[in-house]
DNA sequence: GATGAATGAGTTTTCATTCAT
DNA sequence: GATGAATGAAAACTCATTCAT
């Protein structure tokens, strides 16, 4: 950490920044990208116009940086609950509940993000898929390694291959996700995450 | 049927809509939305611009017919196969099936949709989400309810609620559909279906 | 002459086209291209915005549009003169005279042509140069080529090279016409146009 | 001279005055007044921006500050040569040579400084050309009557008004000076400027 | 006195929509 | 009824200029 060692000046330009990324964020998801103007997005971050510019070289980067950094944070989270715990179902249980966590913080950043992995992204160009995608795969293969360790060592049935096992556990603790996302009332995200686990180990763990 | 009762002009008709809707199609899910314009649906369709403004009162409501259509026509192949089958595990086979027959012949309008239902919609405004999670729900409900059945039946152990493995039927053949699109290569989507519906159903028929 | 072929459509998209050109060029010549907006053009020329935008794809190609093909004129009336004339001496009056005509009857142009031909172009990109800059030269060779004709005959010293011949009675007689330009009262252009061919003929004709 | 009454700080600020024209003046001449911004200028001056605008009141004063400097000079060295030679021809000889030295010693500044008397100048308000017109004017009174001159002793003949000849001394060098601009390898300034004035002079030149 | 971050007016350009022919 | 020319509102982006530190 040196965060001590940043100035006065460079602290207020971070902060700026994030101000910047969150007003950009907000309206993103609210009315999306197109619908978003820099103009607003300057105006509710309250600062001028040219002010975003001079931090962002266009509209375009604001948007790959915002997606860029909230998708590093996702990754950060998941790939370390992923590296703790004892074994295979520990590990696959705490990815689970991570996932349910950093999803239910970042609400509004998650459907600008399924857009840009899921969705039609506006984007064609965009380089930005690259990045992202790779992201996703190195989640996927850790996951496949685990189920992999975990059928090697008895403890799973081969139902599948290991890299659609992870295909399923990831899509599993989505759709549960989404689903709590548009109705929390009635679909709430199971209070015990290893709901969703089970409806996979059910079939897969041997007794 | 009623359609011998169309005059030739209104047979012509629709014709030129479905023509127009076509290129729409095809222009939305080349390059996005935003980034069609009607001068170039109209050109690809070969009408008149003002022509495509006779058929569809404006750009939104263009995009929403179209996605309508096609999810009707969607939803309609697999209400259909979800009815059709002796027991339940044949009703969850079809409708993988279908499902995977349905994605892979309109390849291109499945990431439109997609990002309808599940990305950050660049339009917020539109009641057009209501109408497509209606029927996403009927389908989810229509799943869970033959889970029910194949529960009380003793078909199947319940390993959770109804309307969760319906969910969970449902996200995994998007998963495994998605993986087939992104890298048809390396991902094909399985040549037998049923290892999609075995994950599941490993741990849940009662042997 | 195929202008009996135009439709009624045609002509008048050509009428828009020379009016839009006429703004811009008043525009241009009264306040320079940066300083002149493209919704000011089209304001004067009674059009909206996007009109002229149908016309020409962007700001620099209505200048260099409009460059070009006043460019093209002047050369043609030019070029036209300097064949005109039975021998030498003629040729080169008629030059003087063409050019003093052509240019008293486009004041407006005039220096936003020696501004393109001359200053220190805006526009460092341009490929417009290029093309003006070969038909300058084609005049000052079909000058040169006078000259030389007149020395090989022994009606003209050969004082200089033919080329800086040609130099000289091109800059001579722009001089004259912009010190006329600047002050048309006090320094009027040569009745007798004669007047500056003699400065150069005087020391150069063989008597 | 009273520079040695200038206080350090005042010396300082000459330097520094002097490192900013430099700096405007390279940028407007690569790259045009309206292509340079005063960002630049300051950056390529090693200043900040605001200093920039300690010293200059806005853009257009630096912009005219710096011709006018330039001009100044020009003009200095162009009424010096004018001065210096025992009779009319060696005066015209000396003026011819200077304005080759000067031109090809300040190339950068050149176009700018025909952009501004020729050109349609970008600055329509700018009461520059006032000040600039006026030196020109000077200058070509001051080689009218060296003319006048040379006339009266019978040194000339009159082949036309003195005014005229000094308009035509001034486009001949300034054509063969652009000549050699644009192309300094096929149309070099003559070694012996004379050639140039020997244009004029085989005409008028009583023998 | 020097600095350079912040400002926002102004510019180019696009495109959904209208309506006269 | 079809057409597509004309429209102008709205968006991205730049840069001269100011002023708090």
């Amino acid at each position: 950490m040196q965060r001590k060692t940043l100035s006065r000046r460079e602290r207020e330009k971070l902060t700026q920044r994030q101000e910047m990324l969150a007003a950009a964020l907000e309206l993103f998801s609210e009315k999306g990208y197109h619908n978003s103007s820099m103009q607003e997005i300057a105006t509710r971050a309250e600062f001028a116009i040219g002010t975003l510019y001079k931090f962002f070289k266009n509209k375009e980067d604001l948007y790959k940086t915002l997606i860029l950094e909230q998708s590093d944070k996702f990754h950060t989270a998941i790939m370390t609950a992923l590296e703790e715990g004892e074994d295979e179902v520990e590990k696959l249980q705490n990815y689970v509940r991570a996932k349910g966590t950093v999803f239910m913080n970042n609400v509004s950043v998650i459907r600008l993000y399924f857009a840009e992995t899921r969705g039609a992204s506006f984007n064609i160009k965009a380089g930005l898929d690259g990045e992202i995608r790779k992201q996703c795969e190195q989640t996927l293969q850790t996951i496949a390694r685990i189920f992999e360790s975990g059928i090697k060592r008895r403890r799973f049935k081969k139902i599948a291959e290991s890299y659609q096992l992870a295909l399923a556990i990831d899509s599993l603790s989505n759709a549960f996700l989404f689903s709590w996302l548009e109705a929390p009332e009635t679909h709430p995200y199971p209070e015990d995450p290893d709901i969703i686990l089970n409806i996979l180990l059910k079939g897969l763990v041997i007794n």
